[in-house]
RNA sequence: GGGCGAAUAGCUCAGCCGGUUCAGAGCGCCUGCCUUACACGCAGGAUGUCGGGGGUUCGAAUCCCUCUUCGCCCA
């Protein structure tokens, strides 16, 4: 711990020890942290990690959204909670299933080829060689999940829960199997989830096509988005009010193309405003039309195959044929046969696969729901009470018409990867008993019989939505699940609000009486500059684990905290990642040579600053440079600790990133070197103060910057071999260490400098020679300059500070907030002309102000309206401003600049 | 069609439950500096009718209405 530190901070040669160190000594474990720390046991605090897809990589996105959790966990775990982060990975049915298949197409198979038991065993050698490294890549970031803990969707226990949880709903009369339309992906060869089939708009078409009446008298024209389905259908319906077309009803129409009869019906489903107000009614293809036919008992023909080619029900040159050919040819022969009215373009929302952008085919088929209202009603009256409460607030409206719009769920995947469905059918017909169980089915429980195990698997999120207890145990009652169940806070994005979150919620409720988290922090998503999300596809993302080479983890870490703000976008450039992660870099670079130079210059432990001990610094011995640093470090520990704990993640860094370099680095260690060289009196006092503020600063920033902090806070002197900044107490707060005076005096100090150096460069002094400087105070009061002359006299390079009247004129002037004047004299250097027109420009400066506030003052209605301190204030503004204009305007008369002041 | 969000310095964004951080930060840009922690740095500087219009108010980047542009969600 004592060798030189390089002068450039080097992550790649801290970051990966110090997570080694981190892990094996059971940091992120936190009944190992409650081991070690003793005492009684702080309240648990959990996140549960959204497990990402077992063939995943890791991308900015998780990047993103472990870090937010990785601060959150972090600062939660130094407050003295018992912090518990839940990783895992999920089995991601189609999209793991897909990968193989693609792996198997090279090979020129399909898992047809295989059959099925091969084929998942196949899946099972992919995932157990690639899956779950993108949780090695998240410990490239820092994160400090309890990798003891790590689950995987389909392990035996997880995969036992499920089951536990089909049976119970199923038993429960929540899970029902029926012939309904789904969302039926014809790539993928399965039905999805209404939330899996992701609205996209497009520009699409509207046909109107005319369907003559069956008696040879005319037609009806329909409109339709889908002409392709037209040879499914069995009905053209109307609205009942619809005068337009009462003498049809019950008519029968000759369906071109199919040549068959169907009849006109009435239904209040149809929207006379729409297209013609007549529609087609499809049942096989089409959710709306599936209960019109429901209603007036129409038939379904199904014309399509799962693959979405035209299926033996339509007439015979149509069969084979890819819906968007069929499309094509339906639509010439109608326009050949004169029965294509119009074409009209029609913008409108089309279903696609959320795996594989596939059009979905809205379809008939027989599939297992969730019955969702009895579940959703507790999870609307959680939020509604206030129990669950969204970060940002208006996500919640989502949530909320979700579930006030609830429809059932339908889980069956017609997929082999995931968790087979726990229901048996008898193999004999005449019994056909369907036996849902826990445990495997070897004959049927009614005849004996043999049975056979329904082929399809559950969605994924059917096992996801149950993670926050089957992760701890459930349905055994284990201790993790007494302790650490609910968790807290959930960090994720607004895309899987519904497939993923609020299903949770349902589902806590459901099983175990309360919801998972009570805080639902929901950040952006990483953009480019272009305002694309970031995707392979694009080609615009940027590899998180090529930032962590090249700037570090830590950099990462800050770039993507201080560019997100609550609930808004992070945007990136990944043509220039300098743009975005070198401030980081160089935040941790500044951070680092501090820290340096605090630690070369402390041989043993500091003094402490509070307690009972015979060394300890009294107030007494306290410059005011030393009260103002404390002042502000009070400040920033107050400031950060509200921004973490409102989830304002960026507001937080940028408390301490401005205390370190702007208080700490570029004032304070100024201000402490004479004192820290040679044998000047107060050096003790200096080092203490210096590495006990920076201390804080280090814990306040660790939770963002967790590799860093700890490199430099572990190289204390007196720390013990093996302490860690991750489980050091959080910075409180401390009343005693405000300080609204030295926050002031020390404020004019820094002006005073500030107006020096302005001259200075205002008129090309060389750095290195100094100037001389004569302040005068306009009365009393001048206690704080006095006190830090040395201070000024150093950061100004000034060689003589007097106090008084200056003898001479020639030179540059500015006026401190206070009144106080300041002359520094530069004889021939200075251009007259020029500090003419600079201070005249100042005086013009002040003379708006002042006119503008003396408007406001005099206005009757102001003074009498607002609040007095408002007024007071802004008095006081005048008067200052007033003050200011005067001094200037005497150096001007001085100066000899003329009235004009040119 | 309905709902929501964003529009502030060249870029990325703070500020937005009206009046001290009322025009800010970082990057970029200009000038000068290798000042014994840091050139991934230091000091100084320039830059915006706070998207357009209207309104409420003593006072609006901040509240209301409207328009324009971009984005998201739901039908």
């Amino acid at each position: 711990m004592t060798a030189p530190l390089a002068p450039q901070y080097d992550p790649s040669q801290i970051e990966a020890p110090l997570y080694a160190w981190w892990r094996d000594r059971g940091l992120f474990d936190p009944n190992a942290v409650q081991r070690s720390r003793g005492g009684p046991a702080g309240a648990p605090y959990v996140i549960q990690m959204p497990p990402p897809n077992v063939t995943a990589e890791l991308h900015t996105g998780h990047g993103l959204n472990n870090t937010v959790q990785d601060v959150l966990i972090r600062f939660e775990r130094m407050r003295g909670r018992r912090a518990l982060w839940v990783p895992g990975t999920d089995h991601a049915g189609i999209a793991t299933q897909n990968v193989v298949e693609r792996l198997l197409a090279k090979e020129g198979l399909t898992r047809f080829d295989l059959g099925r038991e091969a084929f998942i065993e196949r899946v099972w050698a992919y995932v157990r060689q690639t899956g779950a490294q993108i949780l090695d890549q998240l410990q490239a970031i820092g994160c400090s999940a309890d990798w003891s803990r790590t689950y995987f969707t389909l392990d035996d226990d997880l995969s036992r829960a499920v089951r536990e949880v089909f049976v119970r709903l199923y038993e429960k009369g929540l899970i029902y199997r029926g012939h309904y339309i789904i969302n039926w992906c014809p790539r993928c060869l399965t039905a999805l989830s209404n939330e899996e089939a992701e609205k996209e708009e497009v520009e699409g078409r509207i046909w109107h096509i005319r369907y003559p009446l069956a008696d040879g008298e005319g037609h009806l024209t329909i409109a339709t988005t889908r002409p392709e389905t037209l040879l499914g259908d069995t009905a053209v319906a109307v609205h009942p009010g619809d005068e337009r077309y009462r003498h049809l009803v019950g008519r029968a129409l000759r369906l071109p193309l199919a040549d068959r009869l169907i009849p006109v019906v009435e239904d209040e489903a149809v929207d006379p405003a729409f297209g013609s107000g007549a529609v087609k009614v499809t049942p096989a293809h089409d959710p709306t039309d599936f209960e019109i036919g429901r209603r007036h008992q129409l038939p379904s023909v199904d014309v399509m195959t799962p693959e979405a080619r035209m299926s033996l029900a339509v007439p015979e040159r149509f069969q084979g044929q890819d819906r968007f050919e069929a499309r094509r040819q339906v639509v010439g022969e109608l326009e050949s046969l004169g029965l294509l009215e119009k074409v009209e373009s029609h913008r409108h929302a089309v279903g696609h696969c959320y795996r594989c952008n596939t059009v979905i085919e809205p379809r008939l088929s027989e599939q297992w729901f969730v019955r969702m209202d009895p579940l959703a009603r507790p999870a609307l009256e959680r939020y509604r009470d206030g129990t669950v409460q969204f970060i940002p607030e208006r996500r919640g409206d989502d949530y909320e018409r979700w579930l006030e719009g609830i429809r059932d769920w339908c889980i069956s995947r017609q997929l082999w990867w995931g968790h087979r469905i726990p229901v048996w059918y008898c193999a004999d017909d005449r019994c056909a008993r369907a036996t849902v169980s826990r445990t495997d089915v070897a004959a049927c429980p009614d005849c004996g019989g043999g049975v056979r195990q329904d082929d399809d698997v559950l969605d994924t999120w059917f096992s996801s939505w149950l993670v926050p207890f089957t992760s701890l145990g459930w349905p055994e009652p284990t201790s993790d699940l007494a302790t650490y169940y609910p968790g807290h806070t959930l960090v994720s994005s607004p895309d899987i609000i519904f497939f993923w979150v609020s299903r949770m919620i349902m589902s806590g409720l459901e099983f175990m009486g309360q919801p998972p988290y009570t805080r639902i922090y929901l950040h952006g998503v990483v953009r480019d500059t272009q305002h694309r999300k970031m995707s392979k596809s694009l080609g615009n993302g940027i590899d998180p684990l090529e930032v962590v080479e090249r700037y570090g983890a830590d950099a990462l870490r800050y770039s993507l905290v201080s560019g997100m703000s609550v609930g808004t976008d992070v945007i990136l450039d990944p043509n220039d990642l300098d743009s975005s992660f070198a401030p980081g870099r160089n935040f941790a670079n500044k951070l680092w040579n501090a820290g340096r130079f605090i630690l070369s210059n402390l041989a043993e432990p500091p003094r402490p600053l509070a307690g009972g001990s015979p060394n300890v610094v009294r107030r007494s011995e306290l410059t005011l440079a030393d009260r103002w640093i404390i002042a502000r470090c009070e400040a920033t520990v107050r400031e950060a600790t509200e921004a973490y704990e409102r989830f304002r993640l960026n507001e937080a860094a940028g408390a301490v990133y401005r205390f370190i370099w702007s208080d700490l680095a570029d004032w304070y260690i100024e201000q402490i070197k004479p004192r820290l060289y040679g044998d000047a009196p107060g050096g003790d006092v200096a080092r203490a103060v210096a590495a006990q503020t920076f201390d804080v600063a280090l814990r306040l920033l660790h939770p963002v910057m967790p590799f860093v902090t700890e490199a430099l806070w572990r190289r204390f002197p007196g720390r013990p071999e093996d302490a860690s900044i991750s489980v050091a107490p959080w910075p409180g707060p401390d009343h005693r260490a405000e300080d609204p005076e030295a926050l002031r005096e020390f404020g004019l100090v820094q002006e005073v400098v500030g107006a020096i150096r302005a001259i200075r460069a205002e008129y090309g002094v060389q750095p290195g020679q100094p100037v001389r400087a004569v302040l005068t105070r306009p009365d009393s009061g001048d206690g704080a300059i006095r006190r830090e002359q040395v201070t000024v006299t150093r950061l100004a390079r000034v060689s003589e500070l007097s106090f008084g009247d200056p003898r001479e004129r020639v030179g540059g002037h500015a006026v401190l907030s206070d009144g106080t004047a300041v002359f520094v004299p530069l004889g021939d250097a200075i251009d007259v002309g020029r500090e003419c027109g600079r201070l005249s420009a100042e005086v013009q400066r002040l003379s708006q102000l002042v006119e503008a506030q003396d408007k406001k003052l005099g206005n009757q209605q102001f003074v009498s309206r607002a609040p007095a301190d408002v007024v007071h204030r802004e008095r006081e503004k005048a008067s200052t401003w007033r003050e200011q204009r005067e001094v200037l305007g005497r150096k001007l008369e001085l100066l000899g600049c003329g009235p004009a002041g040119s």
